[in-house]
DNA sequence: CCGGATCCGTAACGATACTG
DNA sequence: CAGTATCGTTACGGATCCGG
């Protein structure tokens, strides 16, 4: 059976018969953060039967986005390609990101993501350094430099200053809705290391 | 019955819970060459039950991304918010964007789409004018001026330069597959008034 | 236990017919 | 023209089962 196509001579049209169905972008977006098994894609997209998990699976190493290496799945270099299309959608929807609402799924590694849409490359032309975040447990990374940033899930660089706080602290101090001093003294937050570059990650980092 | 949702607390899933399902994205598509009525719509979207396009117009007013004056319908501020995230895709779609199939639907005005993820920012910078594309009898125009473009599916502006094509050799162009000189000796191009401006939107204007 | 495959009920989609 | 109604088909979602 010929898989349902939009049939038209149009590029997004393109994009969404690869990776316009349901879950699909989802699951990419658990492999921009790095190669991962099967359990570990099925814990991130509860709601997602397993037969249908690993019918996306096949279908995407079909389309050379995913290569599979027996244990794990990753992103092909086509595949990662997707990472300007999943942050630019991450960026409009993050208007619609209100106050978690109770039984929602949230995963730390998510704010990789977050990073790159919050980023405003504009206002970083002067900020050096690495800014490592720690969201209960789970560690990121962010390396700015010449206003560019590279982002890693894992601890690939060495901090410059460590963030510790939750999510949602995260996002109110982006959205400019918390003052990190109210944030420093409740204990919802806490800073080591280069208290500048952690000031500048405040400007350079801005939802909406 | 409340609608399907991913439930998770991320910016890319709340942006697909909204626009995430069949035709969405497409009906976003059309939409953002300006105001159409429904049955513009149904005519480049084929294939798409008259019910379904009513179901999404009805959703995507409730989530206040279209509007709807009674004769047809446009996007709101907030939908219109959506085509970075539309080029986005289209840019990553277009590498997979081949001969056009027999049986494919194509319209020139997708080709509005094409200009802005084939723009080249940086390759811009001292380039000025107005380019009036006529592919099958439609008109699309660029405007550029420093390092920007604005796009219109209508007549907005008076151009400097009419480069009259077919899609086909558009795209062949775009990607350095056709000499222009080649184009214009066998017919399939034809360029009238400022050719410097021509040979610029060649340098400016590229797939991949 | 991991990595699926199989089965089956439900919801979404697609085509067509019909209506104000 | 702009939809609504109906209905067959496909895709999805949940559960269970199975081989390594």
């Amino acid at each position: 059976m010929a898989k349902r196509s939009y049939q038209q001579h149009c590029a997004l049209a393109k994009a969404l018969d690869l990776v316009g169905e349901r879950w699909t972008l989802l699951l990419v977006r658990e492999l921009l953060t790095g190669p991962k098994r099967y359990k570990q894609l099925i814990e991130n997209l509860p709601g997602m039967g397993t037969n249908l998990l690993a019918a996306r699976l096949r279908d995407l190493q079909g389309a050379e986005l995913v290569a599979h290496d027996g244990t794990s799945y990753s992103l092909t270099e086509r595949g990662a390609e997707l990472e300007e299309s999943v942050v630019a959608l991450a960026r409009w929807g993050s208007a619609a990101l209100a106050e978690p609402i109770d039984g929602e799924l949230w995963r730390a590694s998510w704010n990789v993501i977050a990073l790159k849409y919050a980023f405003r490359s504009d206002l970083a032309k002067d900020v050096v350094g690495v800014i490592e975040y720690r969201i209960d447990d789970t560690r990121v990374q962010a390396r700015i430099k010449n206003g560019t940033i590279a982002t890693s899930a894992e601890e690939s660089w060495k901090p410059d200053v460590v963030i510790e706080a939750n999510g949602e602290t995260l996002l109110a101090l982006s959205r400019g809705e918390l003052k990190p001093k109210e944030a420093e003294a409740s204990g919802a937050l806490a800073v080591s290391g280069d208290r500048r570059l952690f000031r500048s990650s405040l400007r350079v980092f801005r939802a909406k």
